[in-house]
DNA sequence: AATGAATGAGAATTCATTCAT
DNA sequence: GATGAATGAATTCTCATTCAT
């Protein structure tokens, strides 16, 4: 009854993950709650103690991938090294960008795959989310400006828009990709430092 | 009955056409025939005297998709003046691949929506006219490198799937990107040449 | 293909037949296209072919049943004798009503089961055939206070509520009223006639 | 715990009172539990302490709902005044009915709305309670009839069915019945004095 | 070349009900 | 007394597909 995790929060994360799966798999409009269930080892009716509707648990599969995204990869940038060369800055943090699209039980996937073909009312509830987490990307980029460490001769939006949609690209394009993430890091690196 | 374009081949066109709209709104899952019968001014049934199975259909409308969108590169791509500037040439390559996107009554968009959510067959059978399409952004980027208008020191098929991931990423995250085709294309100009 | 009656025509009606027996048995709420289904020889999937929704159906069946009993009232005071003596006229349109409502096949009362279970918009869409029924009684007791046969010391449009709502509760109430319908004519014609 | 109004009646109480209204809107099909037990600001769950099934709510709700009418009723008629003519008592007794019916926070309107929808098992355990409430009706016409203040050359039992049925129509029929209750006292009064 | 009519499977959702807590 | 969590069956409805006409 105290569980510092109650049943539900379990019943909801294994929902959750099934949910991630299914929908990185099939997209928004091909997922089946019924397969949900399943993957999560309950019955259907039961989704709905939990969810009481599917675009509620689209949404919060949304909100679930983006922030723990959003997470990964300022957790990455975090880390990097005061010392780190501007290649180094730029490789690291690209690859935070990509393990957390790629090691992430499809958490993130889920969202890249679902979000150009969401009905108007979850585009709207999701694009804030979107939004921060490109934030993300935007800040890091602009600190790197500040300090010289990233070229200063292109729109820092834009430049945001095309690293993000390159590396969210690898989550559809190529099921192998993590293996080049160290090449996809590289290239970046080479193109960004001035 | 001696049309150049018999009615079968406008009605298929018809179809193509519905088929693009529709799967580029809903995905490959999300999508229904009925919709596309409609919107074809025919009934359902009816489609399956001109494909013999949805499958068939997405096939026919990812071959669609991604031809056209090929021959509109291609055709942009030759257009390029042959003096023009290192920066020019990359700028109108990147637009030729946008307005492909775009300007394309849903034809190229359906490819993007719908090629990571896939059935294996589909996926397969559809791979080789991708290679093709990615084919023609990686021979003029080595024409740009042997000709020393792109910079060499980046591995160019990475650079190639940077740079087609970035661009088709428009054709989700932001509707009104076409707008923006102009930064864009800058962008990759200042990336790009050395 | 050039039937007098079209398959679709003949399946329609055996789904109102289905209809109007399982909505007098159930009710609005409690009626199943699945046993509808069922009893029209079909799989509830087709019932979609020739109603787009369970409300449509449920209009129809309603329209059906309201216009059949309507033109059986009709008929059975436009075949009053004009000779009859009022008790007698009183007693023949009485029966015309009783005799729609329980030898119809359930038509007249699943009207009458369902009607005060509507939700608001069939409810709207029905009353106007509602009112056209309940004009046949009250023209047929203006005309009779007129031709002095029907007692006019009466509010005649709440006569006309009384008379119909006794009569049609009589489809609920007790099964077996068709046996007692002479007895519920003749004391109809007492009360009425001055 | 030594409440003269336990906690379980009192909570029962509100369950009973949601009841008939959803019974009333619905009908017995139509009704749902979930809708009860959130109107009475429960979970469904616990409807089952204090009702083993919905049948037996179901058939609380109409015991309620039907001796609280005849308990009403006969109110009514016993406070009719001696001296009253016979038109009054008459008026005084159709009143009585129908604010039975239409002041009772839908008590009475459940009944009327779900009887003719009952499975068999629930129609019987019901008729008993029906005919007592009948049987008050029966009572004060011959006692008019014996008073010489209703008309003997009916049969009484018909006349009962036909009153009562009309009168309980009017819980369907017209939603804004009482604001007329006067007219249709007053025309009752008129057919049935002698 | 296209339609009309149907099918069986599956979609999302709600139902009454149970039972451990 | 009441809740939280689940279940299995049923709900309405849409799906891709078939086939005679």
């Amino acid at each position: 009854m105290d569980d510092l995790e109650s049943k539900a929060a379990r019943t909801r994360r294994r929902i959750l993950d099934a949910s991630a799966h299914e929908f990185a798999l099939y997209g928004y409009g091909g997922a089946s709650l019924r397969r949900i269930a399943a993957a999560a080892d309950l019955k259907v009716g039961s989704l709905y103690f939990h969810f009481k509707t599917k675009d509620e648990l689209v949404a919060a599969t949304l909100v679930d991938g983006v922030d723990w995204a959003r997470t990964q990869l300022r957790a990455a940038i975090k880390a990097i090294p005061a010392d780190a060369t501007p290649q180094e800055r730029i490789r690291l943090a690209v690859r935070g960008h990509l393990e957390a699209l790629h090691a992430s039980h499809d958490r993130a996937a889920a969202v890249v795959r679902m979000v150009d073909t969401l009905p108007a009312e979850l585009r709207a509830s999701h694009s804030e989310h979107e939004r921060r987490f490109a934030r993300v990307w935007l800040d890091f980029l602009r600190e790197g400006q500040a300090a010289g460490t990233v070229r200063t001769d292109v729109n820092v939006r834009v430049l945001r828009d095309l690293v993000v949609g390159a590396l969210n690209s690898t989550a559809s394009v190529n099921p192998s990709a993590l293996r080049s993430a160290d090449l996809i890091a590289e290239t970046w690196a080479t193109l960004l430092v001035p």
